[in-house]
Order: C-alpha cells, then structure tokens, then sequence
DNA sequence: TAGCAAACTCAAAGCGCTTTGAATTTCGAG
DNA sequence: CTCGAAATTCAAAGCGCTTTGAGTTTGCTA
C-alpha cells in the first residue's frame, strides 16, 4: 500500500504544503524539518504520484519522440542506441516517453500533433536533412526542443547537439594523406542527411588544403548497412584504379567494406587502409574487426543521454545547460590504416 | 487555445458528466447528444488532458519496458523493429512509454521498481531465458504483462505472445532433408534464451524423424550479429566433412554466414543450402540477398503492435484478446535451398 | 519589553477528468 | 389521464499534487 502525500503528513504532523515544499526543495522550509520528512520518505516509500504532479504542475513530463520508420533511414542500430541514452537519463527524472513511429512525409503533421496534444513537454528531432523544414516548425511551436544534428545554410538559431562532422572526416582525411594516400574513397550516409554533407565537405576541404583532388565518383552515399557498404566497396575495387583508402561514415558501412576488401584478397592496413566513423555500438566494435579499425569515435548513447538531460533541464527549469553544443569526435588510430602502397 | 471539458460542456449546455460519458462510449447517453458531442469536439479540436484522465481513473496510461542494454544481447537491430511496433500501437491509444535501459543482472529489481513506482499499467518482458525466473517475479507483481516468448519446463500460466519456433525450424529442417541434406548445420541465437532452444529442438525433432543423427559440433550459438554469423560459418567450412546445408536464427547471422560461404567461392542454393529465420527487419530483406534466402518469417514488428494491443486492452479492460498466443512462422522458399550435391 | 521583519507553516483553491448517486424526462401500460 | 420503469441528464465528490495568500513563530532592534 503506497502512501500518499496527505497521509505522510499527517504522519509527520505537518500539512502537505510544507511536506511538498520540502521534498521539492524550496526554501521556506526549516532545514530541520526537511531532514525530518526526508527520513519519513524513505521509511515509508512514498513516491509522489506522477499523474497528479502533471495535472497540477500543468507539465506532462514525457518527451515526445518521433521514430523514423522509412526503409531508407537507419532507424535500427542506431536509433536504438541512441535511444538507450536517451532513457537512461530520462528514467533517472521520471520522464516518459512518447513514441510516435513515422513515416518521414508524415513527420511534420506528428510533431505537430504531438505538440498540440499537450501530451508532451518537449519535442526531440534527428536525422536532420539540408535544408530542415522541420527545424523551422519546431520553432514555431512553442514547446521546448533539442535536435540532434544540425541544419545546414540556415542559422543555427535553435537548441541543438550535434558532433563536428566535418571536423571528424577532416582529421580522419588528413591522416590518410599523412600517410601516402592520393586516391581517397568515401562511403557515406544518406546524401540528403547533414550529418553526410559535412563529413564529405570535411573529406574535401582536407584535400584542397594539400592540393588534391576530390574525386566526385569515389564518394557514394548509401544506407547506414552493411549491405550497402559491402557493394559500395566492391565498386571502387573494381575501379583500374581503385582507391588505396577509404572512409566509412558507420562501423556498420566498415562491415560490408572489409568483407569486399577481403573478398577481392586485399590486406587491410597495408593493402589498404580505412577509417570508420564509430557510434559506439555496443554490437560491433571496430577493436574487435579481425584488422582493428581506426575510427573517429562520438558516443551516439552519450548523445541521447545529454540530449534527455538538456530537454529536462530546461522542462524543469533547474541547471542550465549550453543551448548549442558541438561535440568533437576523437580520432583513434587502429591497424587499418597504414602507408599509402608504394604504386 | 485549448478548450476543456468544462467549457465544452458549457458551450453544449450539457454538463461534464454527459459530455465525459457521450465521449467514452457509455451506453446511457442519447444518441442525438452524443453526435452533437461528437461534432463539437471536432470543431473544437478538443483533447481530454490525459494527466487529468490518468489522475481521475487511477490508470498511468503507460507501459514499462525494459530495454535490454547488455552486449550480449542482440538490443539493437531486432529490438528496435519491435519497438516500431510497440510504438505504432501505443501511440494510436494515446499510450506512454517508460524505457528503462537496464543491464540483464538488475532487471528485476528495474522490474520491481517499475511496478512498484505505480507509474506504468502494464509491463512487458523479453528475451526469456530458459529457466526465467523473472516471469515468477511478474506474476507475483499484480500488474497485467505481456511476456515476448515464454519459458521452457514451467507452465505456461501466464499471458504470452510467441511464435512456433519449434515448428519453424521443423520445418525448415525437414525442407533440407527432403532435398537430400544429410549434414546440417545450426547457428543459432545465444544458448540461454528460449528461442534458441526451441529452434534447436525442432531441428533435432525434423533430423530424429527421419533416422538422421544431430551432430553437436555442427551446432553454435552465438550472438545475432553479422560478425558471429560470418566466424561460425567459417569454421563449419573448416572441416574435413562441410556441412551441405545450415540453419540460421536470423538474417543478420545470414549475412555473415553467406559472406564466409562466398569466400570460400561455394555456391548458395547450390553448393550449399542456408535458411534463415526472418523477422522482417526492413533493413535487411531476404530477397535483396544475392542470392535471395529461404526463411521462416514472422514479423517482429507486428509482433510489437500486437503486443501493445493486447496490454492496452487489458488494461482499459475493452474487447478481448486470447491471453496467450502462438504465431506460426511460414517457410518461404527461395534460391538459398536446392538439392544436396552428390558428393 | 514592545514592535517588526524574517522565517516557517498552514488551509484551501485549483489542475481537468471520471464516476457515484440522485434528479429529471419520457413513455407505454393500465 | 396517471404512474412506475426506463432513459437521460446532472451536481458534486473525489484523484493526489502544487501553489497562493494568509497565518504563526521566532529573533532582533530600539
């Protein structure tokens, strides 16, 4: 039998104003007597009940998640990790969460449902694309979000996460030329997703600086598979002169790369090398590659986990995060890259 | 601005208790009322706040899942079709989520706070394990739940969906040694869960009926992932006697198992047969295969849907749903299964 | 020792819905 | 017509919490 507030008062011999101003840490209440109802908690269990905190805080204490269900979008492997973040910390504040499966031509008119339902305080965007339409309309819609890239051409005006993508792919190209390379690959994500842009502008601007070209049909974009990448790969091999490297914008891309790497009899890391960008998925880690990967490594868990706080915090109006952050991806050096082979 | 029930009901000049009832679908209200009831939440837009409903009906309108995050288990890929599924149902209903990531050693105490917490209806439970001593626990919770699979060796006294994976693999099974397969080798799912269980004794049932022996060593468990599939399928390729023919418990197994067949340049649906079991994951179809694959299918997704409709309806206590439920896979043959080769 | 601000505590009014128990209408039978 | 049952509708009491506005104490200052 679980407690309520009016009972644990009565307990305590105090009204339930004092009790909940206590619990909720405001400050009119005597240090002493906080102590007190604080004990009184834990010796009986009470949990407040969240449905009538909602009704009379007038917050609905969920946060409204839109799930990519398209063919094209790698919902799957990474969506569930992100998403692990994502409740990890939500759970910790006893947030909920509304799920709304979605077509991507359906996505606006969710969001917008979703917001207007009241059902939610706080709205959560990813898979953000060029020239975001759903940016703005999140915007309009006067209820707190975060998205989880961002656009690209449009001012950055909004909260948002993302990771240096450019950056990432910039480093990662640079080391490859460090080493020797002239002819760089690029299996990429998606090409209307930003995060796919700005990995290939960071491919592209580390070219340009030591005066290379960037070669148009050595960059394919494809599906975040394994598949995918598997017959991206097999082309470039094909090629008279294929590729000495290549850059993966998932492990998951790096599957199907290596297999067509080994398919065709090539050493990985001396052959040819190749750098992965890492989510950090707990189901395929690049040091556990039969050749190690060398990755630019962004935990996608940490992400959801820092995009729950950041849309709690501002729910709840307590702490105050940065509004924007941009978060730097390592570059970790494994045994799949090497010196360029000398031609 | 939203309106209320108060205000509709005044705009109406009915009371809240008519509006409330011609709304959900009591009996007593005249069917005249009701239409004008009906049409004016139309033109209104009008929501009911579902803290308030929560609040007033004792229910939390929600359903608490907990997300397996351990590295052996295969989290990602199958449980976010799933979780579309879940999601798609849910969200039709109005329905919240509580996710709740949580390592396999605190799952029941994750389990019991949840329940505990009266925050959540219903809960939900997967990847059952042999002996699952969680499903005791559930049972004991007095909260509705909805077991994803069910245990081996203890009645099976409780709601649960699943599907005939005993059948499945009969039948898959017996399709190989009607073409002549006489070596068959299994890479299933982890040994502890009961699927794989099951999958395995359905394939020795098939081998047993017709005077063949199960052979342990051509036997592995292993995680659902591409890479295990591939390593598995590599060392049964090792030996002096290669199977003719294998069973995988997952597409993704597939992948790699048909990557390590490629390698070794034999011939799917030729020099060796492979089936798969298909959850109907859209990112990885059986048909876009190469060579495409024979499968059991049985849709996680619908799964999911049909998982959530059933908590929800026990928890509105509307219409009625079987309590316990076994879904047969349908074996569908494509280029992956052809006749044992002479040897 | 009075007087007042500061420090605490409290009663009561919602939040928006469901539901109980009673009141009012409507209608066919007598 | 009249009356009781059936059909509708209603007022009001919660659900358990937060928060406003108003006490009550306490601790100092003068």
């Amino acid at each position: 039998m679980n407690v309520n507030l009016k009972q644990l008062a009565e307990m305590l011999g105090l009204s339930q104003t004092t009790v909940s101003r206590a619990l909720n840490g405001y400050p009119e209440v005597n240090a002493e007597t906080r102590q007190r109802v604080l004990s009184a908690v834990r010796e009986t269990g009470y949990r407040p009940n969240r449905a009538a905190q909602r009704l009379a805080t007038g917050r609905a204490g969920s946060i409204g998640l839109v799930m990519p269900i398209a063919q094209g979008i790698d919902s799957d492997v990474h969506f569930g990790e992100f998403l692990a973040g994502l409740g990890e910390e939500s759970v910790r504040h006893d947030f909920h969460f509304v799920i709304n499966p979605s077509a991507p031509e359906d996505e606006e008119a969710t969001f917008k449902r979703l917001a207007a339902s009241g059902n939610v305080d706080a709205l959560f965007l990813a898979y953000v694309r060029a020239n975001d339409p759903r940016i703005a309309m999140l915007k309009s819609l006067s209820i707190p979000f975060v998205v989880h890239g961002r656009a690209i051409e449009q001012p950055a005006d909004y909260p948002f996460l993302d990771i240096d993508n450019t950056a990432a792919f910039y480093d990662a190209a640079r080391l490859l030329i460090q080493l020797g390379h002239r002819r760089i690959a690029l299996i990429n994500g998606p090409a209307n997703l930003t995060f796919s842009i700005r990995r290939k502008k960071g491919m592209q601007r580390a070219l340009e600086e030591n005066g290379l070209p960037f070669d148009e049909s050595l960059s394919q974009h494809s599906l975040m598979t394994d598949e995918y990448g598997h017959r991206a790969m097999q082309q470039f091999l094909e090629r008279d002169e294929p590729p000495t490297a290549v850059l993966c914008s998932s492990t998951v891309i790096a599957l199907g790369a290596v297999r067509a790497i080994n398919k065709v009899g090539l050493q990985l890391g001396t052959d040819i090398s190749l750098i992965a960008h890492d989510d950090v998925l707990p189901m395929l880690k690049p040091e556990n590659f039969s050749v190690p990967l060398t990755t630019t490594r962004s935990s996608l868990r940490a992400a959801g986990s820092r995009i729950a706080a950041r849309l709690i915090s501002r729910i709840m109006k307590t702490g105050d995060y940065p509004d924007q952050e941009l978060w730097r991806a390592e570059l970790i050096v494994r045994a799949s890259t090497g010196p360029a082979p000398k031609s």
